[in-house]
DNA sequence: CATGAATGAGGCTTCATTCAT
DNA sequence: CATGAATGAAGCCTCATTCAT
């Protein structure tokens, strides 16, 4: 469809921002990453205790996934393609650092605490994948979902 | 990359089995799930108890996928694609007949008793790629991994 | 869509018969010439006079076309393609002698006297395919249609 | 052949103006049925008689094809090609109205008067189309072969 | 002799990229 | 800096033609 179309610019206005397809898909991937770091940390309750604060961030990312569902989408996407470097991931995984930070306190003292961190933090994702398209697809009870999907991950967990 | 060229035939010859690159797609993700069915069956054990008939199961999976990434990955790719249709779509779902009444049994039984089963799929769904992924990347510690991926998802489950 | 499934016969099996696409275009050309001119002298009145030799011809014309509109319109279509070389032309026109005969005579003897034979044979042959074309797109009317054509040619020609 | 290469432009610029191959051929047949139309009005005698009035037009259109007989072949082609919709050809038709116009008042007042108007039109197109050709194909008598051609029509029509 | 799978040249179409305005 | 016409590489698809069965 053209990727200039979709971003509702003329085609030729891309190349003003980016030498290239490919930097316009590294930085999008940055951007989004940043803001789902970024909401996840919104009113973060600093002083209670890790399962609260853990399921606090699910909570923001959930309320995120379904007010912007193309974003989420987008993001989805672009995990998985082949356009975004090893460079650009790792990038993106420092901007996470805080929650990685907290699942990593929360892994150290559960049952998964002989388990790699990388793998860990793999299955958190991919539980929070298939959480958020629950509750894009079946919006109306979107809170039932978040909150099912962290209670089966924190089993997992902790 | 052309899809017949990454076939390895001319380019033409395609359109002999197939009137359309969807066509192709669509044949392709349903023979891949047929496979994935039939292999997660492999000497079933029917007298043995939920817990080990499940992890049966998974370890034919990863198995199959150590053995076959690029059919993994093939599959991972086009259950992501938007040319697979929703047609398609139930039709792999019904292969997977006997593995979902299998979880079903599972749920009912769990603290996912009240959660709509096609979610506890998804996220059986999701944490399985994220093992068979973590295998693939890292397959000296596969039968390793397998087993952490499969004990995380039954505590998730059971 | 492919000639030799339009032909209703396997791909492979066109060229036992034809070295080549034109080639066969080329034969089916004539042959459909041919059967046009032996269709056109089917019970023809040697005694009448010219104006009813030349109706007969002209019904007899018309009667095929509805009972072969296939045959008829592969004919114009052949008629006006590139595939079909000047040889043939002149050949598919040798076949139609008798009736080229018959309309130098009835070109001789009227206003047309002083215009190439090529033309009068070319306005003949336009009216005629228009002719045609209407008899099949109103078969319930073809008979007062092909009287109509031949009539109109008759007061150009004679 | 390519019909981009036809045109001297490189293969993608074609879809910067047309979204389709389709689209510009019938955007083509109906540029070129304007210009027919419009030609033939060129210094149209309104008081005149119908006769030369009409012998006019004649007279326009030969003129034209002469001048352009690139415009007047693909016009021939375009007419019987299956890529003319049903619609092109009617808001064809509207262009010709004028035309059509004097046609059917030459109609109702000869022999022709109690046949349809669109067979009348469709003779006058298929004698235009033959006598065009003629002039094309031998341009040092093309005056000669128009006269002709006209005058073998108004025998007809008139 | 008939068949149909395989081929590859050639056509249409998309899309990232360039560039004159 | 924004625009959109122009480009051409690359993909999908068609179809005449070949060839092993």
């Amino acid at each position: 469809m053209g990727i200039a179309k979709e971003a509702g610019i003329a085609n030729g206005s891309l190349f003003t921002y980016f030498e290239t397809k490919s930097e316009l898909f590294n930085q999008l991937y940055l951007e989004l990453k940043q803001e789902m770091a970024s909401v996840a940390m919104t009113d973060f309750p600093a002083e209670a205790e890790l399962r609260e604060q853990f399921f606090h961030i699910w909570r923001n990312w959930g309320n995120w996934a379904v007010r912007f569902p193309e974003k989420r989408k987008a993001l989805a996407q672009l995990t998985v393609s082949d356009e975004i470097t090893p460079e650009t991931r790792v990038a993106g995984h420092k901007m996470m650092a805080a929650i990685g930070a907290l699942l990593e306190r929360i892994r150290v003292a559960g049952p998964m605490r002989r388990i790699p961190m990388s793998f860990v933090a793999a299955l958190m994702n991919s539980v929070a994948d298939a959480t958020m398209d629950q509750m894009i697809q079946d919006p109306s009870h979107a809170k039932t979902h978040c909150k099912n999907g962290v209670e089966a991950l924190w089993r997992m967990l902790a």
